[in-house]
DNA sequence: AACGCCCGCAACCGCGTTAGA
DNA sequence: TTCTAACGCGGTTGCGGGCGT
């Protein structure tokens, strides 16, 4: 191990000495690196970085042709559906970016570590709660993703109206259907009724519906201690189902009316909910 | 207009794993 | 079997743009 340390830091000395760009990449590196690419295909990093004449390290050229220069990359604003998934693989796989990348087809690990860092990270240290602690899972179990499902389905009834993208459906067919906050917040689906397969998947959603039916019912909580009453934020999730278009900024805790053709993906709970969650969490700290 | 702060994201770093010589 | 180069992953950093003052 001390050997392979020595090695590396050798190997990161000389590539010093040979004046290797870092930092952003320009215009012509891109070209570069997508003609030399389209040549010779992608692999060999090192002997890449050499041949093509980029002063860049086999690592860097690896890293911008996957995460950014790939022709399958999707760029652009994490869907609704999107988010839905990494909640839930997030759920099974916690921090494996890889894993959780490979269900969504053209986004990169970098870029769902970014977004739950920045997003997800963030409202939780609004509810000035850790992200990795029990009630914040429950957070998201309970009510985010319950209400990104009713606006998956919002989005789907209103395109199927007006336009053919039939998406939204396929992943409510196909995706995170499977589990209990999707079938009490969706009164059309039950678990009987659904041939639910997970996408990309092969391992169905049944272990997340086991772990939930097993240890972490809402009525049969395991943590007697556990003050956060899970169904309670399901109860009052269903009791106000009908929270119309006002958003909620985290930021300021201003209400802000969502304009038409904005980006919504932000604003995953409405001000009742948070200003709920925050007594919650205020009451039990 | 200038400045400072904050946030999002691209890129880097360190290290474990894998492949093949 | 061992060694080492290459790959891949997760954590971290820092740049640049947006926004408020």
């Amino acid at each position: 191990m001390e050997d392979v340390k020595a090695r590396r830091k050798l190997q990161s000395s000389e590539e010093d000495q040979m004046d290797l760009i870092r930092g952003p990449w320009t215009v012509e590196e891109d070209f570069k690196l997508i003609n030399y690419i389209a040549l010779h295909g992608e692999g060999r990093w090192n002997s890449l970085a050499r041949c093509s004449g980029l002063k860049r390290t086999g690592k860097s050229c690896r890293l911008r042709w996957l995460n950014y220069l790939r022709p399958d990359i999707r760029r652009g604003n994490i869907t609704l559906e999107e988010q839905l998934l990494i909640l839930e693989l997030h759920f099974r796989w916690g921090n494996r970016w890889s894993k959780i990348a490979q269900h969504l087809p053209g986004r990169t690990d970098n870029e769902i570590k970014n977004y739950w860092r920045t997003r997800v990270q963030k409202h939780a240290k609004q509810l000035k709660c850790d992200v990795n602690s029990k009630q914040f899972k429950d957070t998201m179990r309970y009510l985010w993703m319950p209400r990104l499902v009713e606006r998956i389905q919002a989005a789907s009834a209103s395109a199927t109206t007006t336009t053919d993208n039939g998406t939204a459906q396929m992943f409510l067919r196909q995706g995170v259907v499977g589990n209990e906050y999707t079938a009490r917040a969706t009164p059309s689906y039950t678990p009987e009724n659904s041939s639910t397969t997970t996408v990309g998947s092969s391992d169905s959603v049944s272990d997340l519906t086991n772990c939930y039916n097993n240890g972490f019912h809402v009525n049969n909580n395991p943590n007697p201690g556990y003050s956060f009453q899970a169904s309670s934020q399901v109860d009052y999730y269903n009791n106000n189902n009908n929270h119309g278009d006002v958003g909620m900024d985290f930021q300021t805790n201003n209400y802000q009316p969502l304009l038409d053709g904005g980006d919504l993906s932000d604003n995953l709970l409405n001000a009742e909910d948070f200003l709920f969650l925050q007594q919650q969490f205020n009451f039990n700290m």
